[in-house]
RNA sequence: GGGGGCGUGGUGUAGUGGUUUAACAUGCGGCCCUGUCAAGGCCGAGACCGCGGGUUCGAAUCCCGUCGCUCCCGCCA
């Protein structure tokens, strides 16, 4: 049997086609029905004379909204039909899966949409709605247009594992897992895998990967498993090479989402794309705070040296003014803020090489260069207190021949939400997990 | 882990001490309607107002506890 995408039925006039999909409205009346059935591709109405078949029509009278149908018939042009001025005459009808009645919720009534907790319980509904369908076409391209700048620029894609022998950063953050007669961890990040690959001579890598956070964190924007885009390259002079890359990375995926779906965005979002220029304003940590201080935004006093989330958006809108940027790297951030594998300056050594990446406010990425030297490495692992034990293997990386290299980890996700303005990150991915969500 | 907010038919809301036998929208069921198209009209079912305790003549409404959700902070992407 041949299926016929709804949204190319205007290429069959006056043909006979089978189309599949779900019954979005029944209007059911006397003499006629119309069936409004959508696919993918788009919506359809079906007209059924019930005098013709009064069998038939008894039983789509009893047909639930949702229910998957698959319908033969022929498409005729109608001028009077206002959705795209054609219909199909119903011939047959064949129900794969009655939908019951009533639904949990109606998943095209956006005015009265049910919380998004109770949209995650029925998500398979949630994700019928078209907002969902194109966010993840969106993704989609996203995703793509990333792995085409990184494969044009001769990068290497790696797999790292998500079982992990020992807690190496820090350890608090880590799910425990049993392993046989042992203990495991999943990974937070792939980050001493894909800094592996730069001591293997790869150069160039990157990963698009799932990651875990233990982490009790009730937020809009925060997930205990997430995709991680990561990667990582080598012989480079400073933090500055991995910007340079990521922001003309990062500005030919909005370009190619923007060509590809700009304005079905617009359409359903609200949300125009800007494809953002380069160079992305950069400001020091000290440059930062200054503007904070002379904007009279608090800073928590115990936080001394680090951006909460409040100061990020305020920044943010001073970098939105005054260069009308949505993006906005902070960089040269305290060593008491940063990871012991952060390179640090050789003129200021109490500053890393690092940066964050803030866009529209939130923070999507973090980067740096990375020590690649072992006996510097190591000092700095024992200056935060690590014991040296459960790194060892990682330490090893850098024994025999390790090149200068850096890289940045973003969330997927939150440049979804950036890029089409949403309000949760929970909006944002296909199932989301946290503290109290492990199902469906 | 700390703090704030919310919990009323399936869903979204109104009602914040007394004709409330809890309202409205949507959904659901039935009937009607020569083609509808955000369909329309009429009728109907559906909520002991998260749960437990208390204050009061009287509690959806006030207080305490508890559970759930949510947002913010911390942590981070």
């Amino acid at each position: 049997m041949d299926r016929t995408p709804i949204g190319s039925l205007k290429e069959h006039l006056n043909e006979t086609v089978t189309i599949q999909g779900w019954l979005q409205t029944l209007r059911d009346q006397k003499n006629m029905q119309f069936l409004i059935m959508r696919d993918r591709t788009g919506l359809v109405q079906v007209a059924h004379y019930r005098p013709g078949n009064p069998e038939l029509g008894d039983m789509i009278s009893t047909l639930g909204s949702e229910s998957a149908l698959t319908i033969t018939g022929k498409v005729v042009e109608n001028k009077v039909v206002k959705l795209g001025g054609l219909e199909i005459q119903l011939e047959t009808l064949t129900v794969e899966n009655a939908a019951e009645t009533p639904l949990p919720f109606d998943p095209f009534d956006n005015d009265n949409l049910p919380a998004i907790d109770f949209r995650m319980d029925w998500r398979y509904l949630d994700l019928r709605r078209e907002q969902n369908l194109l966010l993840f076409k969106v993704q989609t391209v996203l995703e793509h247009a990333m792995r085409e700048y990184w494969l044009e620029n001769q990068f290497i894609e790696i797999h790292s594992p998500k079982i992990t022998g020992s807690p190496s950063e820090s350890g608090a953050e880590l799910f425990e897992v049993l392993y046989f007669e042992r203990k495991a961890y999943l990974a937070q990040s792939p980050q001493f895998y894909k800094q592996m690959a730069m001591a293997a001579g790869f150069e160039r890598v990157f990963e698009i990967g799932p990651v875990f956070r233990a982490d009790p964190s009730f937020t809009s924007r925060h997930m205990t498993e997430f995709t991680g885009l990561d990667m990582e390259i080598s012989w480079i002079e400073s933090h500055e090479d991995v910007m340079a890359f990521t922001e003309k990375w990062l500005q030919y995926a909005y370009k190619r989402v923007k060509e590809t779906y700009g304005s079905e965005i617009q359409a359903v979002f609200g949300v125009d794309i800007k494809v953002p220029e380069v160079p992305f304003p950069r400001l020091t940590m000290a440059e930062a705070y200054a503007i904070l201080k002379a904007q009279g935004y608090k800073l928590p006093p115990e936080r001394k040296g680090d951006l909460d989330p409040g100061g990020e958006r305020a920044i943010a809108d001073y970098v939105k003014e005054k260069y009308d940027s949505d993006f906005l790297f902070v960089i040269d951030w305290p060593i008491s803020v940063r990871p012991f594998y952060h390179m640090r300056h050789p003129d200021a050594p109490e500053l890393t090489r690092s940066f964050d990446l803030i866009a529209g406010g939130l923070e999507i990425a973090t980067g740096a260069q990375r020590e690649h030297r072992y006996e510097v490495l190591r000092q700095q692992a024992l200056e935060k207190g690590l014991g040296l034990e459960n790194i060892q293997y990682y330490l090893d990386f850098f024994r025999y021949g390790a090149p200068p290299h850096g890289g940045f980890g973003m969330g997927l996700s939150r440049v979804l939400m950036v890029l089409l303005g949403l309000p949760n990150i929970r909006e944002s991915v296909f199932l989301f997990r946290g503290p109290n969500r492990l199902t469906p």
